[in-house]
DNA sequence: ATATCGATTATCT
DNA sequence: GATAATCGATATG
């Protein structure tokens, strides 16, 4: 753990499939306040933990800004199957983003991770993001964008596009604590321009680790 | 503080 | 051939 490391987790326990075999706002919203976690094979090595502030709802063929709404392609077919599995892409042809899939086998939709609050194994993120932690304030450049979270996470397409996040066993996946989530805001999404108007952003109001300032009303 | 812009490639039309 | 669920750098008020 760095040394810097803002909140402790208690003991982490795996989400099961059910949770994740819901609509995509319901596992949005209940999603904040749960864990990421990254843990190799290495058996001396670290995990890498991080805490759910910041996610965004897309609702499978129903809804034109999600990458399932044309349809099931090779690159989008894990959104198509069963619940509780990461779906990657690459975007820009710079950065990876991570998604669960959500609801039962044939439907798509899912749930897209962006902004967490580190808690565990920040040098190790630092290192993959190749920046310097020099106080707590700069924690806040590890994991506070979608591209920024699979780089501090090490996630590619390759590597863990398809595996599933309610089993520690697959090495990348999603567990609870005894940590409440309060202040829970709902704003529109980012950075697409269809349906760029629907409440499907769901936040931690003043949490310092997402990805944009929400200005109160 | 906000605005604009370039990077760089897998994927789909 | 065009696009894209981003990021970091640079410019400007």
């Amino acid at each position: 753990m760095g040394k810097f490391a803002q909140s402790k987790a208690g003991a982490i326990r795996p989400l099961d499939r059910a949770f994740f075999n819901r609509d995509p706002r319901r596992v949005a919203r209940e999603l904040l306040g749960k864990v990421l976690v990254r843990k190799d094979e290495r058996p001396t090595h670290a995990p890498l933990t991080a805490r759910f502030v910041e996610v965004e709802a897309y609702l499978g063929e129903n809804d034109p800004a999600a990458h399932s709404a044309a349809g099931r392609t090779l690159r989008n077919a894990v959104l198509f199957g069963p619940p509780g599995y990461a779906y990657v892409y690459f975007i820009y042809g710079v950065h990876y983003c991570l998604n669960v899939s959500c609801e039962p086998d044939g439907t798509a939709g899912g749930v897209l991770f962006r902004a967490l609050e580190p808690l565990t194994g920040t040098e190790e993120m630092a290192k993959a993001r190749g920046v310097e932690i020099h106080g707590p304030k700069d924690l806040v450049s590890l994991t506070n964008g979608p591209g920024k979270l699979c780089e501090a996470f090490g996630i590619t397409r390759a590597r863990d596009n398809g595996c599933d996040l309610t089993s520690p066993a697959s090495g990348l996946w999603i567990g609870e604590d005894d940590y409440h989530a309060r202040g829970i805001r709902t704003t529109s999404r980012i950075g697409i321009t269809k349906a760029a108007d629907m409440p499907l952003r769901y936040l931690l109001y003043g949490n310092p680790f997402v990805s944009r300032k929400v200005r109160p009303k």
